[in-house]
RNA sequence: GCGCCCGUAGCUCAUUUGGAUAGAGCACCGGCCUUCUAAGCCGGGGGUAGCAGGUUCGAAUCCUGCCGGGCGCGCCA
């Protein structure tokens, strides 16, 4: 679009015998005053070349070869270019969207780059809320951007299913099935309170009956007062007795068939939402040795020919390069070697490694398969972002390859009130929940309609009293206009010839018509930008102003009339505005309907 | 206390990575449907960009210091 542009400017340097490597930037005007386009070339060259950037500037205009789609090219301002263009200036624009259809604004500028992504990765020990929806329509956005210019894009949810928070789950909801064979008793302050763990324990009762029972008595047995300064140890010394009672093989089968559930649930979810994954990545699996015990079957398996766990083998590398220590009884890993605030236990006292050493195990999975790595993160996570890039750094991966996008939290609010979002609390908004209220599209629309790094307020009252007034339903309103016009030619026994309005896209003056047209222009630069900037928001937005611009015609020029050229031109137009929203909708998973 | 993020209209947020007179939506006021979907359009009011300095042709954007808010600082995950 802005490449004629930069090549005549690129003329014009040479023929002053000016650095024709000077990084020609073309934007577009906020104010059709200042024209179509601009270009502070002249500014930017002034300044190492220690000349007055306005004598510059008109040095560089009179030497600018004439164009038949130029009208005019004026200096204005401190030293600014600015460029007129006749409607023809946009007929290669309105022929690549007719040819390339639902392709165009894909690229190649990512051609090449083999990208690990993860977003989510929410514990498996309740339903997704809210807040991991922002993640979601981040994270599913951006893979979708990026593939948009070439990238080769792995998708990927870490499951936690390993820790003491799984334990909390396991042992929640084996208390929840003894009270279904008949245990009265107070429920631990630290468990999941959730109404799902009662689901859960429920399938587990009609599964297998009473087969885990055990006493309560034994259960709860050396445990301190149930209040809320021992509820730590407490629910700690719950699990050990739930495992030690239960035995092994039976702990096993209770604390998988809250994962599976839960996961499973996660899944659909998600599916809903519009948000798939390439794999789901078991935390276990990179502790297990691969051949004796293979992960259970919903897990990803990886094949691997060696005895000790993949997670041994990381640490073990960690410690060939003399980053790992011990001391007071634990394994330490040196990252303060490599910026972090402090070093990080490995190695527990107990024998048992830490989440931390996953992190290890499984980035140097990524980086043994993928050569960039981004980890779209919440907020909360901010302060891991030093200990994995040490981690990255140690391992000798290029830490420049790395990207943590921090999502901030999502606030929700009734109205003024603030929501609490604890997911032991068991009172949280679910991410099911929220759809159901306001729908897929307009969640999508509204996570990624934010800059990821902004706050932002979540009104449950608003989005579900008054979801009209969401932005989505104006784009997908300008969409469902377009087609219902094509819908209306054969009604009034009219015809729309696209060559033909090709041909004639110089009658197409209109004010409103050229700002669509600049409009349409703009749209595969902000699907790179997005791309590369990872920021989707940029998309969003850009679509809320195409279709401004696309009701503004609308309500300015008739496009059913009589005059056959004119007739034929500003349909090519609406086509291609049409074929455009269609597009960025598609790539924030958000509907476009022939009708509303 | 230390670290990261944020502060823009009454409210929710943009601002093309340093560009021209800071823009939208909601809310408020006034117009536009016998003509392609009024879920729309056109016009109006509303601002010391938290505050104070600095960098330069030019700052909401970069630097410093305050003020205010969020989050994080485990041998939890």
């Amino acid at each position: 679009m802005k490449k004629l542009l930069t090549d005549l400017i690129s003329q014009a340097l040479k023929t002053l015998d000016l650095d024709t490597n000077a990084n020609i930037h073309i934007e577009y005007t906020r104010d059709s005053v200042h024209g179509d386009f601009a270009s502070n070339i002249a500014m930017s060259l002034a300044k190492t070349l220690k000349k007055n950037p306005r004598e510059l500037a008109q040095q560089i205009i009179s030497a600018i070869p004439p164009s038949p789609v130029i009208t005019k090219t004026e200096l204005a301002g401190p030293g600014f270019i600015n460029f007129y263009v006749t409607p023809n200036y946009f007929l290669p624009l309105l022929e690549n969207i007719k040819e390339q259809k639902n392709k165009f604004g894909l690229s190649t500028i990512g051609k090449g780059r083999k990208i690990h992504v993860e977003f989510v990765s929410s514990n498996p020990t309740g339903p997704l809320h809210v807040g991991h929806g922002r993640g979601a329509a981040y994270g599913a956005t951006l893979c979708d951007l990026l593939a948009a210019i070439g990238c080769d894009v792995h998708r990927e949810y870490y499951v936690n299913d390993a820790g003491r928070q799984m334990d909390i789950l396991a042992t929640s909801i084996y208390l929840r099935y003894l009270e279904l064979s008949g245990e009265k008793f107070e429920f631990p302050l630290n468990g999941y309170k959730g109404d799902y763990v009662h689901d859960i324990a429920n399938t587990l009762f009609n599964s297998h009956g009473d087969l885990f029972h055990k006493p309560i008595g034994k259960i709860l047995n050396n445990t301190p007062e149930n209040n809320e300064a021992n509820k730590e140890q407490y629910i700690d010394i719950v699990i050990e007795n739930t495992k030690s009672l239960l035995g092994e093989v039976n702990y096993e089968i209770i604390f998988d068939h809250g994962l599976k559930i839960i996961l499973e649930d996660i899944k659909e979810d998600l599916e809903e939402f519009g948000v798939t994954y390439d794999e789901w990545f078991s935390e276990k699996g990179l502790w297990i040795s691969p051949i004796n015990s293979p992960p259970p079957a919903w897990k990803y398996n990886r094949p691997s020919n060696q005895k000790t766990s993949f997670g041994e083998q990381a640490i073990k590398q960690l410690e060939a390069k003399g980053y790992i220590y011990e001391k007071d009884g634990a394994v330490w890993f040196k990252s303060t070697s490599f910026g972090d605030d402090k070093d990080r236990v490995v190695t527990r006292e107990n024998g048992l490694h830490t989440y931390f050493a996953s992190d290890i195990a499984y980035h140097k999975w990524k980086f043994d398969h993928y050569n960039e790595v981004i980890n779209v993160l919440g907020a909360d996570h901010h302060g891991y972002i030093p200990r994995l890039k040490a981690i990255i750094e140690a391992l000798g991966y290029p830490v420049e390859k790395f990207h943590a996008p921090i999502v901030q939290f999502a606030a929700l609010y009734r109205g003024k009130e603030k929501v609490s979002m604890s997911t032991r609390s068991g009172e949280f908004v679910t991410l099911r929940e929220l759809r159901n209220e306001v729908g897929k599209d307009a969640a999508r629309y509204f996570y990624v309609s934010r800059k990821a790094d902004q706050h932002m307020d979540f009104d449950l009252e608003l989005a579900k009293s008054k979801t009209n007034e969401n932005p989505v339903f104006y784009i997908q309103y300008a969409h469902a206009r377009i087609c219902s016009v094509f819908r209306q030619l054969p009604d009034k026994n009219l015809n729309w010839k696209a060559d033909e309005g090709l041909k004639h896209l110089s009658l197409l003056e209109a004010p409103t018509e050229k700002a669509l047209m600049l409009m349409l222009g703009r749209y595969a630069d902000i699907i790179q930008t997005a791309a590369l900037q990872y920021d989707p928001h940029l998309l969003a937005h850009y679509l809320r102003d195409l279709a401004e611009s696309f009701h503004a015609y609308y309500n300015a020029c008739p496009f059913l009339i009589p005059e056959e050229t004119l007739r034929h031109a500003r349909l090519c137009l609406v086509d291609a505005t049409r074929q455009i929203l269609s597009n960025g909708l598609q790539l924030l998973n958000v509907s476009a309907p022939e009708t509303m």
